[in-house]
RNA sequence: GGCCCCGUAGCGCAGUUGGUUAGCGCGCCGCCCUGUCACGGCGGAGGCCGCGGGUUCGAGUCCCGUCGGGGUCGCCA
């Protein structure tokens, strides 16, 4: 091994012509030739182009090597340098051939082939791109919130009891004891706003509801605010914006080349996100004004609308039915059949639902017991509320449904490094 | 979980009213080709037609069951 520092496939283009070099990456493909081999190899940069004499033994495609040799102009290469009079070392022994062609520029195989290969799939440079919007989005996430003077908690995942009753959880046996995978961390985020007053956190959640749908997980990452001081849901929204302006900074300036790659056309998240009454919105479908919810296709349609209307994927719809929202669903004030939250549609799916929640521990009590619930067996949670909390609330964005409507994916498991679903537990 | 559709080579697919030897493209292997870039040319290998049962002289094809996959609805992020 040689003491020249390593240089990447996207580097070359700056490397001064007829200088040595040295590549480590996959052979992302061969091209023998009667009189020059052309080998492809991809980084985590990109891929670069090397020339090699004739005869050259080259180790199959997917196999990682080193490759040493001199920059060279080349118009044809990527960024107009390429590595010629180069000398290929196998870092490895040779790879398996892969089972799907993954230097062609798109990808010809179905999920289902897609996600049996899954460390192997995510390697082709559209793949790879989907998982850099995620990256970048998380990115942007966080120094968002970390620059409004949030900060960063991490909540047990194991947990002893679930989070809003009734819900489905993935039992497990801890110790000999029954215990819970949190199926979302809202007890703890609550708690520690009595701490730090603003908390985020980034993290799984679990869910073991048997929807099998192309926008369901039994595990996705929650990307979960909740946020003190605040008058009404709509502080909530406000920082939710904030967030997802943030977000969509960091794509533009850290994953530009994946966006390229992919073609996306960001969402404009306006200064104010337009709300709709959830009763309103009802009106705008031309539901039943006595609909408990709103169905997929609703959802889709107030899309539509939110474009026509205001010209923005993005649109807040507040006011849903108290009886359809959790118990820590604080009502809106001048009318308690409606809640003060709201859900978030992005591009006509439901993205993030928020609001704000209750806060004083007379009205946690009349909540479970209008729900049939003992206090008693909330009581770790609800000593935050008898020692003095904040007005407050907060949401959760699930990190893969804003992806998957990022790159227009008809299924969400497109997005998703290792999915798990009802019938996915491998890879 | 309900309903609809689909399981044929490593990948993507075709296969007629059931008919005797199951095809195509790509990949893979071999040979050839003076620089390609989805290189090109010639040749070759590769199949329990998801699995089990049934109907029939005969099943990839029809029927039943089962497993897997895709879509959709309920519900959710």
């Amino acid at each position: 091994m040689t003491s020249l520092p390593r240089t990447l496939a996207a580097e070359l283009a700056s490397a001064p012509v007829g200088t040595t070099v040295r590549l480590q990456g996959w052979v992302h493909r061969r091209r023998e030739l009667a009189s020059v081999t052309f080998l492809v190899l991809r980084d985590r940069s990109g891929l670069a182009q090397v020339v090699l004499p004739a005869g050259t033994t080259t180790p199959p495609e997917e196999t990682t090597v080193e490759v040493t040799g001199l920059a060279t102009a080349n118009q044809q290469a990527p960024g107009g340098v390429g590595v010629g009079e180069a000398t290929v070392a196998a870092l490895t022994e040779p790879a398996e051939t892969p089972p799907v062609e993954l230097w062609r520029p798109e990808l010809s195989a179905t999920l289902p082939t897609l996600l049996d290969h899954a460390a192997v799939t995510w390697r082709h440079p559209a793949q790879r791109a989907r998982w850099e919007l995620a990256a970048a989005s998380i990115r942007g996430f966080r120094s968002t919130l970390d620059g409004l003077g949030f900060t960063e908690i991490q909540t047990p995942k194991l947990v002893s009891q679930a989070t809003e009753s009734g819900a489905n959880v993935f039992a497990v046996d801890y110790f000999g004891r029954p215990a819970y995978l949190a199926q979302s961390p809202q007890f703890y985020k609550q708690q520690l706003v009595g701490v730090f007053e603003r908390v985020y956190e980034v993290g799984p959640v679990f869910r073991a509801e048997p929807h099998d749908t192309v926008r369901h997980l039994a595990e996705y990452v929650s990307l979960d605010v909740e946020v003190g001081f605040i008058r009404d849901h709509r502080d909530v929204l406000a920082v939710l914006r904030s967030a997802l302006a943030g977000m969509v900074t960091a794509v533009t300036e850290q994953a530009g080349a994946a966006l390229d790659r992919l073609g996306i056309v960001l969402p404009d998240v306006p200064a104010e996100i337009p709300v709709v009454h959830f009763t309103e919105a009802l009106r705008i479908v031309g539901a039943a004004d006595d609909e408990p919810d709103l169905a997929p296709e609703h959802e889709r349609a107030l899309g539509e609308w939110a474009r026509g209307e205001h010209g923005t994927d993005l649109l807040a719809v507040e006011g849903y039915p108290m009886a359809k929202r959790p118990f820590y669903t604080h009502p809106q004030p001048d009318d308690s059949r409606w809640s003060a939250s709201f859900d978030l549609l992005f591009r006509g799916l439901e993205l993030v639902t928020g609001g704000q929640r209750l806060h004083t521990p007379s009205a946690y009590d009349a909540a479970l017991r209008a729900r049939g619930e003992d206090p008693a067996d909330y009581a770790a949670y609800l000593q935050a509320f008898r020692h003095g909390m904040p007005p407050h609330g907060g949401f959760a964005i699930g990190l893969e449904r804003w992806v998957a409507r990022l790159v227009e994916a008809a299924n969400i498991r497109e997005v998703t490094l290792f999915p798990r679903d009802l019938t996915r537990l491998s890879p």
